[in-house]
DNA sequence: CTGTTAGCGCGTTCAC
DNA sequence: GTGAACGCGCTAACAG
């Protein structure tokens, strides 16, 4: 019995032969060890829990992938959940998580509310937030700068000589894409000297359409914008579609920026100039921070800020 | 001891009085039930395995978001694991998952050869294959009929009075996206008694990259087509654009049609035409198929082939 | 190097 | 309606 245990966990004191025979044994049985005995005998599980907004969206799905690629390589398992941004079903995924004894979480959701501070206080696991911010800066966390990130895409635009520039944003209630990369365009306006025109911003839902729409209320308005700063990649490529659908030309007419760089931003005529956000990057740095954790080893730094940068494409043009 | 089991798992045997205790008891000490040793004792996890090719892959990630909302609506939890549609690492994580006592596994990937069908049998939990094909047909399955939508999407632009066709094919080795796909493109030149031509035929990779080089090769040649088949939409949005960016348009000068239908379809100009395929659904459907299996009641029908449908949109042209 | 003995935290009989 | 006892399959000491 224990000595199968020692083979089957490649402890080094088991004679060569016994090995052998051993394993002839697990192979005429069939024998397939319970990786849910083991679990409740040494109490690691070797799975760790990762709360997602949506796999089915392209930025999440890309560090997802991140994730699982280190995972693997550190033989993790992990369990997915979608929860949406949705504070309770946050709160409700890490309590299941947590019961099915999972050696880590990796968190990526909406704001990280007291609540969330106390669901991760109650679980003796390590815990890393991902492409998440955390206003109490206690957990470790790996991200980029979200405000810098639109500070820069939009000073970009002003480089060229614009000055009416408007912003397709995501709700202010989310932290980082919405509320920092909002913050970023208004710091930036600001740093130029131009005052702020609430006219020139609308608020959309990540999604294509909401671009669209967005841009089309700015091609409406008497005085439109010369470029226009998109908190994510899919509502600019939404924006250029608006734009070139009424006639009008990108960049001739109107610059477009955006910040993500997914795979989608070479796929759209004219290509996209955005500000990369390395996804699968911030999946891998975190799952790695996250194995560090869970094996007790100390980590120099707990919340990283990984670098972003500007891709230079063709939607952005001089005034 | 044995009350609290039942309170937590909802027993009815159990004093209104008596509960109302143990409820307090269990917020009072922070009790969390450990589901690793439910799973020892119940010999059920509430958890299903998932391996997917790549998760980072729109198509997929879609499916895996049916899969994830009605395993949760049924209380399971996924353990979701990338494979790549390689051989050796789908046997591998397919073990893994078995080890950890899965409930059941849904099964996405490449071929379904003999040795999976063997690592299928050493299995004692329902297993469906989901998005993926089974020669044998002995195991449960929930697909589209990739061959029907190839040999739907060629006959619409025959009907549009196309005879030199092209198509985008993935690789031959896949035998869904690549094998199948190509297939319906022939039985479709066939029907219409138009004979196969080979320089017709480019492979990709699925990747927008390489759909645009099969363009560009076609572009090249001195008969050029009318129109293209791509077998997924990331490549015909590649084509679209190599098309465009050699000055010809679409869909005036070359017609395109892929098989998919993936959110991109409508995020190109012109928008594309395609056979589109119910990703979530037949994640969803899947997911819905285990769970009955799981609780051993009987389904009627073990191999569903779901219905795909044309979305006509602005790709295709007559002649 | 190998076998023996206790638990790990729960569900599940059984008595009561 | 409730509690005691056993066992799920394994790991972790401890002897030998």
């Amino acid at each position: 019995m224990a000595t199968v245990s020692r083979v089957v966990n490649n402890n080094p004191n088991v004679k060569p032969a016994t090995r052998k025979k051993v394993y002839e044994a697990i192979e005429r049985l069939g024998y397939r060890p319970n990786a849910v005995a083991r679990g409740l005998a040494s109490k690691k599980t070797t799975t760790v829990g990762v709360v997602i907004p949506d796999i089915s969206n392209a930025i999440f799905a890309e560090v997802a992938r991140g994730i699982e690629d280190i995972a693997n390589m550190y033989h993790y398992n992990i369990i997915l959940c979608n929860a949406d941004k949705k504070k309770d079903k946050e709160i409700r995924v890490i309590n299941t998580l947590l019961e099915k004894q999972v050696d880590g979480l990796l968190f990526m959701g909406g704001a990280v509310t007291e609540e969330h501070l106390q669901a991760f206080k109650t679980a003796n696991v390590p815990i890393v937030l991902c492409a998440t911010s955390d206003e109490s800066g206690q957990i470790p966390s790996v991200d980029i700068n979200h405000e810098d990130a639109a500070f820069d895409a939009v000073k970009k635009i002003l480089e060229q000589g614009h000055t009416r520039i408007a912003m397709i944003s995501g709700t202010l209630q989310d932290p980082s894409l919405g509320y920092a990369r909002f913050q970023g365009y208004k710091r930036a306006l600001e740093s130029a000297g131009i005052s702020y025109d609430e006219s020139l911003v609308r608020i959309g839902n990540y999604r294509y359409e909401s671009g669209a729409d967005a841009m089309n209320y700015f091609i409406a308005l008497d005085k439109r914008p010369t470029a226009v700063f998109s908190a994510t990649d899919e509502m600019a490529i939404g924006a250029i579609h608006s734009i070139q659908d009424s006639g009008l030309k990108v960049p001739d007419d109107i610059s477009v920026i955006s910040v993500d760089n997914s795979r989608m931003a070479s796929m759209v005529r004219p290509q996209l100039t955005a500000v990369a956000q390395p996804m699968y990057d911030i999946g891998a740095v975190s799952m790695r921070l996250l194995t560090k954790l869970m094996k007790k080893e100390n980590v120099e730094q707990s919340k990283v800020v990984l670098p972003h940068e500007m891709v230079m494409r063709q939607s952005v043009g001089g005034i």
